[in-house]
DNA sequence: AATATTTCAGAATGAATGTTCTGATATTCG
DNA sequence: CGAATATCAGAACATTCATTCTGAAATATT
Protein backbone atom coordinates (compact mmCIF):
# COMPACT_ATOMS: atom_id res chain seq x y z
CA UNK A 1 0.00 0.00 0.00
CA UNK A 2 0.87 3.92 -0.05
CA UNK A 3 3.24 5.50 1.29
CA UNK A 4 0.74 8.14 3.35
CA UNK A 5 1.21 11.69 3.11
CA UNK A 6 4.21 13.41 4.98
CA UNK A 7 3.45 17.23 4.61
CA UNK A 8 -0.16 18.64 6.30
CA UNK A 9 -2.12 20.12 3.43
CA UNK A 10 -3.63 22.76 4.94
CA UNK A 11 -0.62 23.68 6.97
CA UNK A 12 1.64 24.06 3.57
CA UNK A 13 -1.52 26.00 2.64
CA UNK A 14 -0.91 28.37 5.07
CA UNK A 15 2.57 28.93 4.14
CA UNK A 16 1.57 29.56 0.63
CA UNK A 17 -1.15 32.12 1.74
CA UNK A 18 1.49 33.88 3.77
CA UNK A 19 3.75 34.49 1.14
CA UNK A 20 1.17 35.41 -1.83
CA UNK A 21 -0.49 37.78 1.25
CA UNK A 22 2.91 39.38 1.02
CA UNK A 23 4.37 39.64 -1.97
CA UNK A 24 0.96 39.45 -3.96
CA UNK A 25 0.37 37.13 -6.60
CA UNK A 26 2.90 38.20 -9.73
CA UNK A 27 6.22 38.22 -7.43
CA UNK A 28 5.84 35.16 -5.93
CA UNK A 29 7.63 32.75 -7.89
CA UNK A 30 7.21 29.08 -7.58
CA UNK A 31 10.98 29.45 -7.05
CA UNK A 32 9.90 31.37 -3.95
CA UNK A 33 7.19 28.83 -2.81
CA UNK A 34 9.50 25.71 -3.25
CA UNK A 35 12.24 27.78 -1.15
CA UNK A 36 9.15 28.72 1.31
CA UNK A 37 6.99 25.81 1.68
CA UNK A 38 9.40 23.66 2.54
CA UNK A 39 8.30 20.84 0.07
CA UNK A 40 9.10 19.56 -3.33
CA UNK A 41 8.79 21.52 -6.80
CA UNK A 42 6.65 18.60 -7.95
CA UNK A 43 4.76 18.09 -4.88
CA UNK A 44 3.63 21.63 -5.22
CA UNK A 45 1.87 20.58 -9.10
CA UNK A 46 0.92 17.29 -7.48
CA UNK A 47 -0.65 18.50 -4.62
CA UNK A 48 -2.27 21.91 -5.65
CA UNK A 49 -2.21 21.91 -9.67
CA UNK A 50 -0.07 24.84 -10.69
CA UNK A 51 0.53 28.37 -9.81
CA UNK A 52 -2.86 29.79 -10.28
CA UNK A 53 -4.56 27.09 -8.37
CA UNK A 54 -2.42 27.25 -5.51
CA UNK A 55 -3.35 30.98 -5.29
CA UNK A 56 -6.78 30.63 -5.35
CA UNK A 57 -6.69 27.66 -2.48
CA UNK A 58 -4.64 30.59 -0.52
CA UNK A 59 -6.38 32.96 -1.26
CA UNK A 60 -9.65 31.01 -0.45
CA UNK A 61 -7.74 29.95 3.28
CA UNK A 62 -7.32 34.10 3.86
CA UNK A 63 -10.64 34.50 3.68
CA UNK A 64 -12.67 31.91 5.41
CA UNK A 65 -9.89 32.84 8.25
CA UNK A 66 -10.77 35.98 7.89
CA UNK A 67 -14.50 36.79 7.61
CA UNK A 68 -14.74 33.54 10.50
CA UNK A 69 -12.61 35.53 12.82
CA UNK A 70 -14.48 38.62 12.46
CA UNK A 71 -17.91 37.20 12.65
CA UNK A 72 -17.01 35.45 15.89
CA UNK A 73 -14.95 38.37 17.55
CA UNK A 74 -17.68 40.51 17.30
CA UNK A 75 -20.50 38.34 18.51
CA UNK A 76 -18.32 38.06 21.74
CA UNK A 77 -18.49 42.06 21.69
CA UNK A 78 -21.41 43.30 24.58
CA UNK A 79 -21.24 47.17 23.45
CA UNK A 80 -21.35 47.85 19.30
CA UNK A 81 -19.29 50.68 19.60
CA UNK A 82 -16.69 49.42 21.69
CA UNK A 83 -16.72 46.02 19.49
CA UNK A 84 -15.88 48.16 16.46
CA UNK A 85 -13.41 50.33 18.23
CA UNK A 86 -12.01 47.18 19.27
CA UNK A 87 -11.77 45.17 16.06
CA UNK A 88 -10.29 48.63 14.24
CA UNK A 89 -7.43 49.03 16.95
CA UNK A 90 -7.10 45.14 16.00
CA UNK A 91 -6.44 45.77 12.30
CA UNK A 92 -4.43 48.75 12.59
CA UNK A 93 -2.09 47.64 14.83
CA UNK A 94 -1.52 44.40 13.27
CA UNK A 95 -0.67 45.97 9.92
CA UNK A 96 1.66 49.18 11.85
CA UNK A 97 3.25 46.16 13.72
CA UNK A 98 3.71 43.86 10.89
CA UNK A 99 7.57 44.19 9.53
CA UNK A 100 5.91 42.76 6.41
CA UNK A 101 3.32 45.15 6.07
CA UNK A 102 1.00 42.99 4.29
CA UNK A 103 -2.30 44.70 5.10
CA UNK A 104 -5.28 43.09 4.05
CA UNK A 105 -4.86 39.95 1.28
CA UNK A 106 -8.49 40.46 -0.02
CA UNK A 107 -7.67 44.51 -0.50
CA UNK A 108 -3.86 43.48 -2.01
CA UNK A 109 -5.58 41.00 -4.53
CA UNK A 110 -8.29 43.44 -5.96
CA UNK A 111 -6.25 46.16 -5.88
CA UNK A 112 -3.30 43.82 -8.08
CA UNK A 113 -5.53 41.33 -10.04
CA UNK A 114 -8.71 43.56 -10.95
CA UNK A 115 -9.19 44.03 -13.94
CA UNK A 116 -6.75 41.61 -15.12
CA UNK A 117 -8.37 38.28 -13.46
CA UNK A 118 -11.80 37.52 -14.65
CA UNK A 119 -12.85 35.32 -11.78
CA UNK A 120 -11.71 37.08 -8.96
CA UNK A 121 -13.96 40.11 -8.87
CA UNK A 122 -17.17 37.95 -8.12
CA UNK A 123 -15.10 36.40 -5.35
CA UNK A 124 -14.13 39.71 -3.77
CA UNK A 125 -17.55 40.57 -3.87
CA UNK A 126 -18.91 37.53 -2.39
CA UNK A 127 -16.40 38.45 0.95
CA UNK A 128 -17.42 41.95 0.86
CA UNK A 129 -21.13 40.82 0.80
CA UNK A 130 -20.81 38.32 3.61
CA UNK A 131 -18.57 41.14 6.18
CA UNK A 132 -21.05 43.70 4.98
CA UNK A 133 -23.76 41.01 6.17
CA UNK A 134 -22.14 40.74 9.38
CA UNK A 135 -21.55 44.40 9.88
CA UNK A 136 -25.06 44.84 9.53
CA UNK A 137 -26.59 42.31 12.08
CA UNK A 138 -24.22 43.58 14.44
CA UNK A 139 -25.38 47.24 13.76
CA UNK A 140 -28.87 45.49 14.15
CA UNK A 141 -28.34 44.01 17.68
CA UNK A 142 -26.96 47.39 18.33
CA UNK A 143 -30.55 49.50 17.80
CA UNK A 144 -32.17 46.74 18.91
CA UNK A 145 -30.61 46.52 22.31
CA UNK A 146 -31.05 50.60 22.72
CA UNK A 147 -27.29 51.31 22.52
CA UNK A 148 -27.95 52.73 18.75
CA UNK A 149 -31.06 55.14 18.46
CA UNK A 150 -33.47 54.20 16.41
CA UNK A 151 -33.68 55.93 12.77
CA UNK A 152 -30.84 55.30 11.45
CA UNK A 153 -29.84 54.13 8.01
CA UNK A 154 -27.55 50.73 9.61
CA UNK A 155 -27.22 49.49 5.70
CA UNK A 156 -25.53 52.74 4.81
CA UNK A 157 -23.59 53.00 7.78
CA UNK A 158 -22.70 49.20 7.62
CA UNK A 159 -21.19 49.70 3.91
CA UNK A 160 -19.60 52.91 5.05
CA UNK A 161 -18.06 51.29 8.08
CA UNK A 162 -16.69 48.36 6.00
CA UNK A 163 -15.25 50.82 3.91
CA UNK A 164 -13.34 52.89 6.42
CA UNK A 165 -12.15 49.43 7.25
CA UNK A 166 -11.08 48.59 3.54
CA UNK A 167 -9.18 52.31 3.54
CA UNK A 168 -7.50 51.77 7.11
CA UNK A 169 -5.76 48.71 5.77
CA UNK A 170 -4.81 50.59 2.86
CA UNK A 171 -3.30 53.54 4.90
CA UNK A 172 -1.86 51.19 7.50
CA UNK A 173 0.70 49.95 5.12
CA UNK A 174 2.18 53.62 4.79
CA UNK A 175 0.63 55.11 8.35
CA UNK A 176 3.12 54.52 11.33
CA UNK A 177 1.31 56.48 13.53
CA UNK A 178 -1.53 53.93 15.05
CA UNK A 179 -3.10 56.95 16.94
CA UNK A 180 -3.66 58.92 14.11
CA UNK A 181 -6.10 56.51 12.30
CA UNK A 182 -7.55 55.38 15.78
CA UNK A 183 -8.34 59.43 16.20
CA UNK A 184 -10.32 58.90 12.99
CA UNK A 185 -12.16 55.41 14.08
CA UNK A 186 -12.92 57.54 16.61
CA UNK A 187 -14.58 60.38 14.90
CA UNK A 188 -16.55 57.89 12.65
CA UNK A 189 -18.20 56.13 15.48
CA UNK A 190 -19.52 59.02 16.14
CA UNK A 191 -22.09 58.19 13.60
CA UNK A 192 -23.58 55.51 16.19
CA UNK A 193 -24.33 58.05 18.74
CA UNK B 1 22.50 69.43 -36.29
CA UNK B 2 20.34 66.35 -34.93
CA UNK B 3 16.93 65.16 -35.92
CA UNK B 4 14.91 66.50 -33.54
CA UNK B 5 12.59 64.70 -30.98
CA UNK B 6 9.57 63.52 -32.55
CA UNK B 7 7.60 62.13 -29.83
CA UNK B 8 5.99 64.26 -26.86
CA UNK B 9 7.75 63.13 -23.83
CA UNK B 10 4.58 63.89 -21.22
CA UNK B 11 2.21 62.41 -23.65
CA UNK B 12 3.95 59.33 -23.90
CA UNK B 13 4.52 59.40 -20.25
CA UNK B 14 0.39 59.23 -20.11
CA UNK B 15 0.08 56.33 -22.03
CA UNK B 16 3.19 54.80 -19.83
CA UNK B 17 0.67 55.65 -16.99
CA UNK B 18 -2.58 54.26 -18.20
CA UNK B 19 -0.59 50.89 -18.73
CA UNK B 20 0.98 50.78 -15.30
CA UNK B 21 -2.54 51.83 -13.70
CA UNK B 22 -4.26 49.32 -15.17
CA UNK B 23 -2.17 46.31 -14.91
CA UNK B 24 0.41 47.22 -12.11
CA UNK B 25 4.15 47.19 -12.23
CA UNK B 26 4.52 43.49 -12.61
CA UNK B 27 1.78 42.57 -15.30
CA UNK B 28 2.88 45.56 -17.30
CA UNK B 29 6.07 44.08 -19.62
CA UNK B 30 8.36 46.09 -21.73
CA UNK B 31 7.07 44.27 -24.56
CA UNK B 32 3.32 45.93 -23.35
CA UNK B 33 4.61 49.04 -23.54
CA UNK B 34 6.46 49.05 -26.68
CA UNK B 35 2.75 48.03 -28.13
CA UNK B 36 0.81 50.96 -26.47
CA UNK B 37 3.80 53.40 -26.18
CA UNK B 38 3.83 53.40 -30.13
CA UNK B 39 7.80 54.46 -29.74
CA UNK B 40 10.50 51.88 -30.34
CA UNK B 41 12.01 49.64 -27.75
CA UNK B 42 15.50 51.23 -27.58
CA UNK B 43 13.64 54.96 -27.40
CA UNK B 44 12.07 53.67 -24.25
CA UNK B 45 15.28 53.57 -22.16
CA UNK B 46 16.97 56.13 -23.93
CA UNK B 47 14.15 58.28 -22.73
CA UNK B 48 13.25 57.14 -19.39
CA UNK B 49 15.87 54.76 -18.65
CA UNK B 50 14.61 51.15 -17.63
CA UNK B 51 11.46 49.71 -16.67
CA UNK B 52 11.30 50.62 -12.88
CA UNK B 53 12.42 54.28 -13.70
CA UNK B 54 9.75 54.50 -16.09
CA UNK B 55 7.15 53.57 -13.80
CA UNK B 56 8.55 55.96 -11.01
CA UNK B 57 8.44 59.09 -13.44
CA UNK B 58 4.50 57.73 -14.68
CA UNK B 59 3.57 57.54 -11.23
CA UNK B 60 4.74 60.48 -10.14
CA UNK B 61 3.18 62.08 -13.56
CA UNK B 62 -0.12 60.25 -11.70
CA UNK B 63 -0.11 61.76 -8.52
CA UNK B 64 1.05 65.46 -9.46
CA UNK B 65 -1.80 65.37 -11.59
CA UNK B 66 -4.14 63.62 -9.30
CA UNK B 67 -3.36 66.06 -5.84
CA UNK B 68 -3.66 68.83 -8.34
CA UNK B 69 -7.18 68.10 -9.83
CA UNK B 70 -8.55 67.43 -6.57
CA UNK B 71 -7.08 70.38 -4.99
CA UNK B 72 -8.52 72.89 -7.79
CA UNK B 73 -11.98 70.84 -7.51
CA UNK B 74 -12.42 71.80 -3.75
CA UNK B 75 -11.20 75.30 -3.79
CA UNK B 76 -13.90 75.89 -6.34
CA UNK B 77 -16.47 74.28 -4.02
CA UNK B 78 -18.78 76.94 -1.91
CA UNK B 79 -20.44 73.83 0.21
CA UNK B 80 -18.06 72.02 2.18
CA UNK B 81 -20.20 69.28 2.34
CA UNK B 82 -21.45 69.38 -0.97
CA UNK B 83 -18.37 69.80 -2.07
CA UNK B 84 -16.88 66.49 -0.63
CA UNK B 85 -20.06 65.00 -1.89
CA UNK B 86 -19.57 65.74 -5.43
CA UNK B 87 -15.71 64.74 -4.86
CA UNK B 88 -17.07 61.36 -3.79
CA UNK B 89 -19.57 60.80 -6.14
CA UNK B 90 -17.10 61.39 -8.92
CA UNK B 91 -14.54 59.07 -7.78
CA UNK B 92 -17.25 56.56 -7.61
CA UNK B 93 -18.60 56.93 -10.71
CA UNK B 94 -15.53 57.50 -12.45
CA UNK B 95 -14.23 53.57 -11.58
CA UNK B 96 -17.47 51.99 -11.96
CA UNK B 97 -17.88 53.25 -15.12
CA UNK B 98 -14.43 52.61 -16.24
CA UNK B 99 -14.24 49.59 -18.18
CA UNK B 100 -10.64 48.99 -17.16
CA UNK B 101 -11.67 49.20 -13.68
CA UNK B 102 -8.52 51.02 -12.84
CA UNK B 103 -8.89 52.10 -9.46
CA UNK B 104 -6.59 54.53 -7.71
CA UNK B 105 -2.83 54.20 -8.91
CA UNK B 106 -2.16 54.80 -6.15
CA UNK B 107 -4.21 52.51 -3.64
CA UNK B 108 -3.36 50.03 -6.05
CA UNK B 109 0.72 50.95 -5.87
CA UNK B 110 0.47 50.79 -2.11
CA UNK B 111 -1.34 47.57 -2.41
CA UNK B 112 0.91 45.73 -5.00
CA UNK B 113 4.43 47.23 -4.21
CA UNK B 114 4.41 47.32 -0.35
CA UNK B 115 6.83 45.58 1.29
CA UNK B 116 8.49 44.92 -1.79
CA UNK B 117 9.87 48.35 -2.75
CA UNK B 118 11.78 49.94 0.18
CA UNK B 119 11.48 53.49 -1.83
CA UNK B 120 7.97 53.54 -2.43
CA UNK B 121 6.42 53.59 1.26
CA UNK B 122 7.99 57.15 2.03
CA UNK B 123 6.60 58.51 -1.92
CA UNK B 124 3.01 57.40 -0.81
CA UNK B 125 3.19 58.99 2.35
CA UNK B 126 3.92 61.98 1.31
CA UNK B 127 0.95 61.89 -1.14
CA UNK B 128 -1.43 60.95 1.55
CA UNK B 129 -0.47 63.77 3.93
CA UNK B 130 -0.62 66.33 0.97
CA UNK B 131 -3.86 65.15 0.24
CA UNK B 132 -5.26 64.99 4.00
CA UNK B 133 -3.92 68.62 4.43
CA UNK B 134 -6.06 69.82 1.44
CA UNK B 135 -8.83 67.59 3.11
CA UNK B 136 -8.25 69.92 6.45
CA UNK B 137 -8.11 73.07 5.11
CA UNK B 138 -11.04 72.35 3.15
CA UNK B 139 -12.64 71.52 6.17
CA UNK B 140 -11.36 74.35 8.59
CA UNK B 141 -13.09 76.93 5.84
CA UNK B 142 -16.34 75.30 6.44
CA UNK B 143 -15.73 75.85 10.40
CA UNK B 144 -14.52 79.84 9.74
CA UNK B 145 -17.39 80.01 7.41
CA UNK B 146 -20.07 78.49 10.16
CA UNK B 147 -21.15 75.71 7.58
CA UNK B 148 -19.81 73.31 10.06
CA UNK B 149 -19.89 73.85 13.76
CA UNK B 150 -17.07 74.69 16.12
CA UNK B 151 -15.79 72.32 18.18
CA UNK B 152 -15.36 69.26 15.96
CA UNK B 153 -11.52 67.19 15.62
CA UNK B 154 -11.21 68.41 12.54
CA UNK B 155 -7.76 66.40 12.02
CA UNK B 156 -9.44 63.23 13.11
CA UNK B 157 -12.31 63.93 10.42
CA UNK B 158 -9.71 64.55 7.60
CA UNK B 159 -8.13 61.89 8.07
CA UNK B 160 -11.30 59.86 8.27
CA UNK B 161 -12.31 61.40 4.76
CA UNK B 162 -9.09 60.10 3.80
CA UNK B 163 -9.49 57.10 4.64
CA UNK B 164 -13.16 56.46 3.71
CA UNK B 165 -12.13 57.68 -0.06
CA UNK B 166 -8.93 55.16 0.03
CA UNK B 167 -11.80 52.56 0.53
CA UNK B 168 -14.06 53.83 -1.74
CA UNK B 169 -11.33 53.53 -4.58
CA UNK B 170 -10.95 49.85 -3.86
CA UNK B 171 -15.00 49.12 -3.33
CA UNK B 172 -15.80 50.39 -6.57
CA UNK B 173 -13.37 47.78 -8.22
CA UNK B 174 -15.92 45.68 -7.40
CA UNK B 175 -19.05 47.12 -6.64
CA UNK B 176 -21.37 47.58 -9.33
CA UNK B 177 -24.07 49.52 -7.62
CA UNK B 178 -23.14 53.22 -7.37
CA UNK B 179 -25.78 54.33 -5.35
CA UNK B 180 -25.01 51.81 -2.40
CA UNK B 181 -21.43 53.97 -1.86
CA UNK B 182 -23.01 57.17 -2.26
CA UNK B 183 -25.46 56.63 0.38
CA UNK B 184 -22.23 55.37 2.30
CA UNK B 185 -20.92 58.60 2.04
CA UNK B 186 -23.72 60.41 2.84
CA UNK B 187 -23.76 58.68 5.97
CA UNK B 188 -20.45 59.51 6.58
CA UNK B 189 -20.45 63.47 6.10
CA UNK B 190 -23.65 63.60 8.39
CA UNK B 191 -20.25 64.24 11.08
CA UNK B 192 -20.17 67.48 9.61
CA UNK B 193 -23.61 68.40 10.89
C1' DA C 1 24.86 68.08 -50.20
C1' DA C 2 27.16 66.67 -45.82
C1' DT C 3 26.83 65.75 -41.11
C1' DA C 4 24.82 64.68 -36.80
C1' DT C 5 21.39 62.76 -34.18
C1' DT C 6 16.90 60.46 -33.45
C1' DT C 7 14.05 56.86 -34.31
C1' DC C 8 13.17 52.72 -36.10
C1' DA C 9 12.50 47.28 -36.70
C1' DG C 10 14.09 43.54 -35.10
C1' DA C 11 17.75 40.41 -33.68
C1' DA C 12 20.57 38.94 -29.72
C1' DT C 13 21.41 38.05 -24.95
C1' DG C 14 21.17 36.13 -20.58
C1' DA C 15 18.40 35.50 -16.75
C1' DA C 16 14.04 34.15 -14.74
C1' DT C 17 9.74 32.20 -15.35
C1' DG C 18 6.14 28.10 -14.88
C1' DT C 19 5.91 23.45 -15.78
C1' DT C 20 7.20 18.64 -16.61
C1' DC C 21 10.25 14.81 -16.28
C1' DT C 22 13.80 11.47 -14.44
C1' DG C 23 15.28 8.52 -11.26
C1' DA C 24 16.34 7.62 -6.58
C1' DT C 25 14.79 7.08 -1.79
C1' DA C 26 11.47 6.49 1.85
C1' DT C 27 7.47 4.54 3.80
C1' DT C 28 3.34 2.06 4.21
C1' DC C 29 0.47 -2.28 4.02
C1' DG C 30 -0.49 -6.98 2.47
C1' DC D 1 9.78 -9.36 1.79
C1' DG D 2 7.37 -7.10 -2.20
C1' DA D 3 4.28 -4.00 -4.28
C1' DA D 4 2.56 0.59 -4.30
C1' DT D 5 2.76 5.20 -3.56
C1' DA D 6 4.85 9.74 -1.72
C1' DT D 7 8.48 12.58 -1.65
C1' DC D 8 12.65 13.99 -2.96
C1' DA D 9 16.74 16.59 -5.58
C1' DG D 10 17.60 18.34 -9.51
C1' DA D 11 17.74 18.29 -14.53
C1' DA D 12 15.16 19.61 -18.68
C1' DC D 13 12.15 22.52 -21.36
C1' DA D 14 9.90 26.05 -23.57
C1' DT D 15 8.49 30.61 -22.74
C1' DT D 16 8.79 35.13 -21.22
C1' DC D 17 11.28 38.65 -19.23
C1' DA D 18 14.25 43.11 -19.14
C1' DT D 19 17.91 44.85 -21.45
C1' DT D 20 21.36 45.76 -25.07
C1' DC D 21 22.93 45.78 -29.73
C1' DT D 22 22.94 46.25 -34.92
C1' DG D 23 22.26 48.69 -38.71
C1' DA D 24 19.23 51.21 -41.62
C1' DA D 25 16.03 55.15 -42.43
C1' DA D 26 14.50 59.77 -41.24
C1' DT D 27 15.21 64.58 -40.29
C1' DA D 28 17.22 68.56 -38.65
C1' DT D 29 21.09 72.10 -39.08
C1' DT D 30 25.38 73.77 -41.41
Amino acid sequence: MPRVKAFDETETLKKAMELFWKNGYHATSIQDLVNHLGINRASIYDTYGGKKELFDKAFALYRQINTNKTAQFLNNQDSIKKGFRLLFDMAIEETISDIDKKGCFVVNTAAELIPGDHEIKDVIRGNHDAMEETFYEFLLKGEKEGEIPPGKDLHAIATMIFTLFNGLRIIAKVQSNPEKLKASVDAALKLLD
